[in-house]
DNA sequence: TATTGTTATACTCTATAACTATA
DNA sequence: TATAGTTATAGAGTATAACAATA
């Protein structure tokens, strides 16, 4: 018989305010969660090794599609194309890109990571993933794929 | 005989990227589904009804906790005590929440939602509570669930 | 004409420190 | 001494508009 499964708590994680009325709300949500998974970059890569997530998102980015262009990773990243500019810009004076032309399209840049790019963002991604898999202790194995299958389906979905 | 599940592609859900490294990093994800909820909040309540992601949340929690302090608040949503001072000034002046001495303790306050907060609040909580349920039509009602309970449960874990 | 990318500039949001009033 | 809240100030991040170079 079965009956409609009831959280144990409408309470805020932190604060224990009453959110019984927001509880259901996918944005609120995903805003408490990314507050987590916040705190555990800024101290697992964001401190220690001095990268922003933005950056180091782009980094993995531009090691998996190589000679990617600065207007297609706004487009990936929703951003715009000057804010983009200047993380590049940041990003290569430290030595973890690289700035090309293209060679067919003489407006456009090719981006490539560096070795230095590279072992950093390595390292990063094995920090990130380790911590993560601590901070889902809470969730079985199954259960993480689920959210990331699910997550991956709502950022996907049309907002129509 | 079940063998492990693998999502049909593992590209950006803009741009189209190669994500395959960072597609099971939950930070990564819980930014590319905000992508999502927060064109939807902009678009269905943030331009007409003139608010922010942020005040839509102390609207509805100072409704659901009547007398609340803002520094309880601000621990609930992560932020610092002069940053919720700027934005229930803002509130305040708009006539939508009310700051009252607190009886007990004369530091600090009470804030309670006013009728026109109310109206408010629930107007955009309803259009919002609408247009998630449309934009997550792919996903079945057992998933919605889920997804909520699984990011809640993230949202409560220690960052250890 | 449209697109890629940059520069200039202003705006939003946040953080830190110093302050007051009260406990 | 510690806590609740404010003010002042600076910083991070973003957006818009105008521009140069190329398609």
């Amino acid at each position: 018989m079965p009956h409609t499964k009831r959280p144990q708590t409408d309470l805020t994680p932190k604060g224990g305010l009453e959110e019984k009325g927001i509880h259901a709300l996918l944005g609120y949500q995903l805003a408490q969660a990314t507050i987590v998974t916040n705190e555990v970059f800024e101290r697992v890569v964001g401190q220690p090794l001095g990268l922003r997530p933005v950056e180091f998102t782009i980094l993995q980015l531009v090691r998996e599609n190589s000679s990617v262009t600065p207007s297609k990773l706004a487009k990936a990243l929703a951003m715009t194309a000057p804010a983009m500019t200047t993380w590049l810009d940041r990003m290569t004076q430290r030595g973890t890109l690289l700035r090309e032309r293209s060679t067919t399209d003489r407006r456009a840049q090719s981006l490539r990571i560096t070795p230095d790019g590279e072992q950093l963002v390595s390292q990063a991604l094995a920090l990130l993933l380790q911590t993560e898999r601590a901070l889902l202790a809470a969730l079985s194995e199954g259960e993480r794929q689920i959210l990331l299958e699910l997550l991956h389906k709502v950022a996907c979905a049309r907002p129509g």
